[in-house]
DNA sequence: GATGAATGAGCTTTCATTCAT
DNA sequence: CATGAATGAAAGCTCATTCAT
């Protein structure tokens, strides 16, 4: 029952070809990319891509689940280090660094939002919030900064990087660098405008 | 000849008709916006728009020109403004304000860049660097930031606030306000990458 | 303003040949002819087939529409003959000579059906119940039929009929009169099952 | 070798419940119900049905098969009634109780007929040949039916009753008795055209 | 100069059929 | 033998672009 069965062993490799294919061509190509490119990319036929995810838009949510995932473990991890203020930093470091900036945007353009990627996301909320609390209480980040806030401002980095032709693929350090000097306390000005909801 | 013809006030009422429908498009649907709605909004033929506009791309370099000579003449006037800080953080303010950011990543992602865009973006260039320059030599921002990191930077605070399904539309003032705080010379820390070359 | 512009000249020709190019794959294919063979039979391009017809099902519903708009100005006609039961007997000829009770088939099948269809069919269901009235009080059709009997035996014969597989073009003719004679009054049996409600 | 294997056993089980869930599953979807949704309502893998028949046509096919064998025993049985239009009647009333008239226009638009259809096909005419002799003789049916006749007239009572949306499930029994009184020799006109040649 | 009908490549998705497990 | 993963040929439909009117 519990062994894993021979049968499954293409169908997961096929998965798991499948999902970076999927997520390869979408960097590349954006939302529109096409899921025939997609399948090509991947070595399998279209119909494969198919039987794995009835929809186009399950791949695309299939993909961004993973990557917060992936995030949510790294948060999980860090809500326990010693330094609050740099465990924050970090975990903006790891998020800017699988460029997960381009797939959340994905998601949110993506018409339907299937309830695991809801889940996941509420449970990033969750361990925002928690890494900013602690940043917070400790000095590490001006009071008038929210967990929704850092969620927020995570994409920016990759984002405002992506707009040069050919950068460095490090260049978003320079830019989370610069959007946390702005979440210190030291020279902080008052904020005009309050801070979004906590979704 | 040279006299404006009668024939071309249609024209330019057209011209100016399908921009503008184009950029409310553009603007609620994405990039994917037809052709075909643009020219219903505009209350023109289909056949109409191709000839004012090649290409869907040419319109879309069309959208994205009038938004950077705008905002080009803004940065003209700012340049000879008393406070260099409070010049350069207007400038970001302005083109916040216009939603710039979501028109400027059109082209960016749509294929070709006409050779028109590359001059008005250099221009662009050129006023952003003047106005990082005053400001720096005034204290007002730190040293190690450039004219390009502004450039990029700029459209930053929309994207920002953009992940909020039904934000206020003043959301991008909060963002804009904690990025400007970490381009202050106050509190900041030495940044890990260079700047990226002037384009 | 009234007149027919040259514009449309083009268009209306192509949608005779559209329908037409219809039927005949549909009689010849049934409900699964493609929407492909279609356009090529009727030697237009598959987008034209979109523009005249949003949907497939508009483009059956078209057909059916036709159809049963020409049989209701034939019904009328009829219902001022002199002799009841020969317009009653001329009524389901013409039909069953158009072939109609195929194409009925469609919309009976297809998904949807659109308000249109649905006023045809019921100007249609006043039409045969006149007739069948007219007729049933001349005494040429026994008394416990009705209209919506009719209705729904006009298609047998060619139903019947088109089980021979190379049958001869009116074998209709034979089944028609086989089941009009079960209409007459003489040596009609009591009916075990109420005739359906009208629709 | 000629005896029944164990294995034989469970493939003669799952070919019993591959044709009656396809028989229920064409019953409800008609001829397009995928194989894949057979195989599920069967309790089978996909691949199971393609071992039994080879052909989705070929599934069809043994569905008719099954059909007919199974009118062809009733048939046989009433070729020795004492009254020769009671069973004629009979007949009709049995084929049509087995709602037979969908599964006939399966193969009939089904593309190749396998010769074991066209087997029991021709024992079905026999068989009605048969029948309608007796009952002819008997003075129970006019002169100038035919065998061909009554094969074709039988799916007819079905087919019109098909045509209500939410009819009674018996509504069949109204048509056929108005048909078979079609039959009758009391009021029958000349038929216009000539029987059409047994298969 | 303006129109919108025509076009056909391309999209996502379905499904009968094959074949490695 | 049974399974279901893989396949690829359609299918219905959309849309940027062309061109007769």
């Amino acid at each position: 029952m519990t062994s894993t069965r021979p049968l499954r062993a293409d169908a997961v490799r096929n998965r798991r070809l499948l999902l970076a294919a999927a997520a390869d061509e979408f960097a590349e190509r954006g939302l529109d990319a096409s899921v025939a490119d997609i399948a090509r990319r991947a070595g399998v036929g279209k119909g494969t891509v198919f039987r794995h995810f009835a929809t186009k838009n399950d791949l695309i949510a299939a993909i961004v689940l993973d990557r917060i995932d992936a995030l949510n473990a790294v948060g999980a991890e860090l809500l326990e280090a010693t330094d609050p203020g740099a465990a924050l930093l970090e975990f903006l470091t790891v998020a800017a660094h699988q460029r997960q900036q381009r797939d959340l945007s994905f998601l949110h353009e993506s018409g339907e939002l299937p309830t695991e990627v809801t889940r996941a996301r509420e449970e990033m909320s969750q361990t925002v919030h928690g890494l900013v609390d602690r940043a917070r209480k400790h000095g590490a980040v001006r009071a008038d900064v929210t967990g929704a806030d850092i969620i927020l401002l995570m994409c920016a980095p990759n984002y405002v990087a992506s707009y040069v032709p050919d950068a460095s693929p490090d260049l978003w350090r320079r830019y989370l660098a610069i959007i946390f000097d702005g979440l210190r306390p030291e020279g902080a000005h008052p904020l005009p405008h309050p801070a979004p909801p906590t979704p």
